[in-house]
DNA sequence: AAAAACCATGGAGTTAAGTCAATGGTTTTG
DNA sequence: CAAAACCATTGACTTAACTCCATGGTTTTT
């Protein structure tokens, strides 16, 4: 597919898109589409750009992805030395999720008591 | 407390205190340490400057806080009509949330796969 | 076959959230 | 009491993650 309908699909804009793919997150097929010069992108794009998407959500930086969409392409590589990396990355997200989940708790505490000083 | 005290206390840097400040996240104390012009804070400030953090893992920019704070502080206020701002917030956490629960899953399944690979 | 919509590339511009440096006072310490 | 450490204010600078614009081709639509 292009671009638009890959940015269609994941509701990413076209430069953002073009972003991506200049930090290493996502590659275009190598062959180019016949004549033109159209980049054309797999179905596989649109399960990456759906990843970033979460994975934004839960702080990563484009560099960090950059790096761990590499790790999680090699799974079945046999020599790898990035665990350290995927561990603090997974440890940095736990600690987002309590962080969140306080903070969660203060907004809904915060609710609560408006709510009784409407009814008031 | 004095500035050097309070970022001690939270960990956020002096510059980075003095710029919540601006942007209304916490107020020095109105009167002044006699005669010099060094700014006073309550043991307040260390609590929302937590929050502020809880807040910034969660994903609520400066502005928000501000808003938010407002929030916070007006518990008791009678007639309030900010709540849509609050739920909105409440369910972007939460959406923040099932994200990083999401990513994290791809993450420990990967380390799983590399973990693998390294047995064979 | 125009016009409208799409694409690529390059580079400038934007926003948030600070950081850094300069200047000039104040306090604490050896 | 001098040096080191702290404080305030102003304003320039930085970084990330884009967005916007200009230019010039290609496709699709009418």
């Amino acid at each position: 597919m292009r671009i638009g309908e890959l940015s269609k699909q994941t509701g990413f804009s076209r430069d953002a898109i073009r972003f991506y793919e200049r930090e290493g997150l996502i590659r275009a097929e190598s062959a180019r589409e016949a004549g033109n010069n159209y980049k054309s992108y797999g179905p596989d794009a649109v399960m990456t750009l759906e990843v970033v998407k979460d994975a934004q959500a839960a702080g990563m930086s484009v560099a960090d992805l950059s790096i761990l969409l590499t790790q999680l392409a090699a799974e079945d590589a046999e020599d790898f030395d990035g665990d350290a990396f995927l561990d603090a990355k997974i440890a940095e997200v736990e600690e987002r999720i309590e962080a969140s989940r306080r903070f969660l708790e203060i907004l809904n505490e915060t609710r609560e008591a408006l709510k009784v000083a409407h009814l008031g």
